[in-house]
DNA sequence: CTGGATCCCTTATGATACTG
DNA sequence: CAGTATCATAAGGGATCCAG
């Protein structure tokens, strides 16, 4: 968003890493929950947790093709909107288990009934992109056809 | 994602400028769904037009710090997808307006839910927030003095 | 008014190496 | 195993100019 926003160019060259979001601290709080719930790995990590508690490389196995960062980082930001339970043994070798709170769950069904909605209505979106793609190429064509009578 | 994908370098330099996304046109599409109509400006365009049809300006007043770009690129994913329809009446100036079709509704609802959830639960949010940021701040201050000890 | 094209900066994300 | 730190890169997003 506004990029040269009230944050003066001399203080605060970096004050956090803060993993998803910035500046925009400012607006509508809840927008902000709402990108955290459905940030491309918030919403799976939401759905694998409402099957069942994780460890922390149990989850990165099942979202598969997650780096360890993103995911350390979406835990940590679900874990701050209360959301997602932390549960650190301190025991050698580390193991943390993952899980969700009740505004988790609540969230979770949510992000699921979403999920499972676009699952739902592929073949109509499908339907829609063809038709879609197909009308653009037609129109594309007729345009390139009338520009080069015009060149002539 | 995969940054050397399936992408031969030579061919296709830049077939799409291609808004939101990118090679990931290869897994489940239905999270690209997904990721469309949960993206930022997505969000904000279906619950805006949930309401009511919108001119392209009116939707840019109504959602406000959203850049041209960004509405134009939005907007045609969500009509390519078939949730949003676009009605462009040939006259000058330009009018076109937008609108839901029936699937696009049908998202429209899931992420309305979705938002009035997160605006509904703010305050257990927020509650949360502060009990983390004040545990780490407390655990943070103890690990710095752990260290400082040790250094001693 | 709508939006396509371009330039450029910010941010998100991934790969790697390192600590507890 | 879990997580942090750092670095490099690609995608996201904004500003601007311009065409229909």
């Amino acid at each position: 968003m506004a990029v040269s926003e009230g944050v003066s160019p001399s203080a605060s060259p970096a004050p956090v890493p803060g993993p998803l979001l910035s500046e925009q601290e400012a607006m509508c709080p809840h927008r902000l929950v709402l990108e955290h719930v459905t940030s491309r790995w918030g919403v799976l990590v939401l759905i694998r947790l409402q099957e069942r508690p994780h460890r922390f490389s149990e989850l990165r196995r099942a979202i598969g093709r997650v780096s360890e960062k993103m995911l350390t980082q979406t835990l940590q930001t679900l874990e701050r909107d209360g959301l997602v339970h932390r549960d650190a043994k301190p025991v050698i070798p580390p193991r943390v288990d993952y899980s969700l709170t009740d505004l988790g769950r609540e969230a979770a069904e949510q992000v699921c009934a979403l999920a499972l909605w676009t699952e739902r209505r592929m073949d109509g979106v499908l339907a829609a992109r063809q038709a879609y793609d197909e009308a653009r190429r037609t129109h594309d064509e007729a345009r390139r056809a009338r520009d080069e009578a015009r060149t002539l």
